[in-house]
DNA sequence: TGGATTGTTTGACAATTGTCAAAAAAATTA
DNA sequence: TAATTTTTTTGACAATTGTCAAACAATCCA
């Protein structure tokens, strides 16, 4: 299912209201290891991933590398904190692979939710959708050992696995790269 | 600050606002160990904490009890999955102490939209301050080690320490409850 | 009050996970 | 392609965390 589909379903959108929609997005397409946001910057942008994919990662105090999401083909790409709010993001959003995006700009977000209506439920549906999905991280985060995660990530995400480093999925998972590695090496 | 003060000073209502406001929600008062939601059933009612305490809880799958979230004075209690879509919550929110609740039926949440419409925003930033929130406990399970998970947690909830069972921290932030007993102990 | 229940701590030990370093493999680029 | 860089795997070992069981402490009511 592609955007236009999920709006029609999900938002029951008609078909005048995606033509009025369109002049207010764009596609944009990245090649791998491209920024979409980065830290220190404020965002001005979300998208919709079409296809490829894209992680956020921040660096902690030892300066490595921590993922904190992937974004698969149909989610939403955002970093609240700073969309929402007009600050400084603290997290990088990079692709991993080359991706195309659909990409709504702060200021024409603001101006198509004016000018069609029915965008007006998406930011509230969208941020209780991202909270559903923490809410669900957190839990595995809480009660899983490193293997179990780990398991659970790759039916979740199989095409990350192919696409994303080890260290990259054993930091998202908060699981040392050498330990991830030797669960990898007995499934 | 109480809850009048923080809907004027974040949303700049009006004292005329918050008087039109008061007949759409009323205040309830929970004995400890009181649920103000139950697993299986839809929630119909979400609430700012005036004082007290609670938490919400699951069971896994050994039968433990798994405490994923806990409300001090000054937050909102909801299970977003239940009230929002209203559909059967799989968790459960119960008081640890005596607690005052400012309550908002679903019923009346709607028509409190359509009769104060400075409402309408409240929903949205209420559910990117808890994205925010969850964001930032993701961080910490995925990035600390049990002590220092626990060490953040007396910085933040001095109060819950207090009135928490060792237990019910343990499973919050993911430990077995004897190796938090001996973190406690060290400290 | 006293018995029962619930919660907490502790010991002995086991399992899991992390650290450091080096080797092997894969990807990148000159 | 060859050289360089990055990523992954592996070994030896250490630290952290979990398990099981028992003792101890605190709380709850009858």
């Amino acid at each position: 299912m592609n955007f236009k589909e999920s709006l029609i379903k999900h938002f029951k959108f008609t078909e005048e209201e995606w033509q009025l929609s369109q002049p207010f997005f764009h596609s944009e397409e990245l090649t791998a290891k491209q920024y979409f946001l980065e830290a220190g910057k404020v965002s001005d942008k979300i998208a919709v991933v079409e296809s490829g994919l894209l992680r956020t990662f921040f660096f902690n105090e030892n300066g490595d590398e921590i993922t904190t999401q992937f974004f698969v083909p149909g989610t939403l790409v955002i970093s609240s904190a700073s969309f929402n709010r007009q600050i400084p993001a603290k997290e990088n959003i990079i692709t991993i692979e080359p991706s195309k995006l659909i990409v709504f700009t702060h200021k024409n977000m603001q101006e198509l939710i004016k000018a069609v209506p029915v965008w007006q439920q998406i930011p509230l549906a969208a941020s209780e959708f991202k909270n559903r999905q923490k809410e669900k991280r957190i839990i595995e985060l809480q009660t899983l050992s490193a293997k179990e995660r780990y398991v659970k990530f790759l039916e979740k995400y199989p095409q990350v696995c192919r696409s994303a480093t080890v260290g990259q999925i054993a930091s998202y998972l908060g699981i040392d790269i050498a330990t991830l590695s030797r669960i990898r090496s007995k499934i």
